[in-house]
DNA sequence: CTTTTTAGTTAAGTAGACTGAACTATATAC
DNA sequence: GTATATAGTTCAGTCTACTTAACTAAAAAG
């Protein structure tokens, strides 16, 4: 952080738009669904990653085995996850999205996404090219970036 | 949401990499300074908003004018809020960051860009001109669909 | 085959976020 | 001026997340 660019400027000013609205708006969406963050948290990453173990649960959101547990039981019984043996090691626990936890999830991005498709019919076609060029750069890049960090 | 688009395409895709990021990083931020997320999302909304009066707090939240006032009443005592009298009002109360408060928002914002800043330095300098002038679009675009908003 | 990890669960207890209800104090309406 | 609405606080109680500790069962190591 010694000098920002032009270009990090520019950076900055939209994440800071773009965070703040979508943090409001999981939250809200969470809300709406009757779940706590914690637990609409432990959808969203399973959603993102896929499938995982119960530790992986555990390490990901920095809370004992034992909290995971607990938070798992009870999206197990809303119906939102699924829990099953995993065949290759009889200790661990398979968890996956349901179909209802699935179609949660999906409503919720498709809400965020309303956003910015109303951003889209803003602009012009020309900037709608260049934006989506861009967008696509970043977004490979990010791609590229995490790829790095996880070999390490 | 009748035909995405090849743009809105490209949204979605960068939208899921950019969300799930910063939703990972504000979290695991907030958790480092001791702060719960709800007591957290009360200094960020400060610092995007600005000053305000309690019950604007509740209102954004969702919560009660009870529970807004006992979180409140917490980050003063931990010293990130200062709570005056509103001069224009005697019953209302006038939040605003203090200067504590300000600083640890600040850093936290600062490790978000980081990643950002990592980001931009694995692009060539054409690619940085592209983004920069794709995300000042989208910046203004987001600004103006915000205040079309609020008019209403 | 025994010992030790590893994966997960259960239980008891702590702490934070929240609510409704009762309250104070100020502003607004009539 | 009285009545009413508004801004905020305090209190008692509930719910959820979380922790540690004690447990079961299976895998891995010796």
């Amino acid at each position: 952080m010694t000098k920002p660019t032009q270009f990090s400027q520019t950076l900055r000013a939209w994440m800071d738009a773009f965070m703040h609205r979508s943090m409001r708006g999981w939250s809200h969406f969470a809300k709406s669904t009757g779940l706590s963050m914690p637990q609409f948290s432990i959808l969203m990453q399973l959603h993102h990653k896929g499938p995982c173990g119960m530790s992986a649960i555990g390490e990901r959101f920095d809370i004992s085995a034992a909290a995971a547990s607990q938070l798992v039981e009870k999206l197990v019984q809303a119906g939102y996850l699924e829990r099953a043996e995993d065949p290759t090691d009889r200790r661990a626990k398979l968890l996956t999205l349901s179909a209802k936890g699935n179609e949660l999830i999906k409503q919720g991005i498709e809400e965020r996404y309303r956003w910015m498709d109303d951003l889209v019919l803003t602009l012009s076609a020309e900037d709608q090219r260049k934006t989506a060029d861009a967008l696509e750069i970043l977004t490979k890049a990010a791609q590229q970036l995490d790829e790095k960090k996880q070999s390490l």
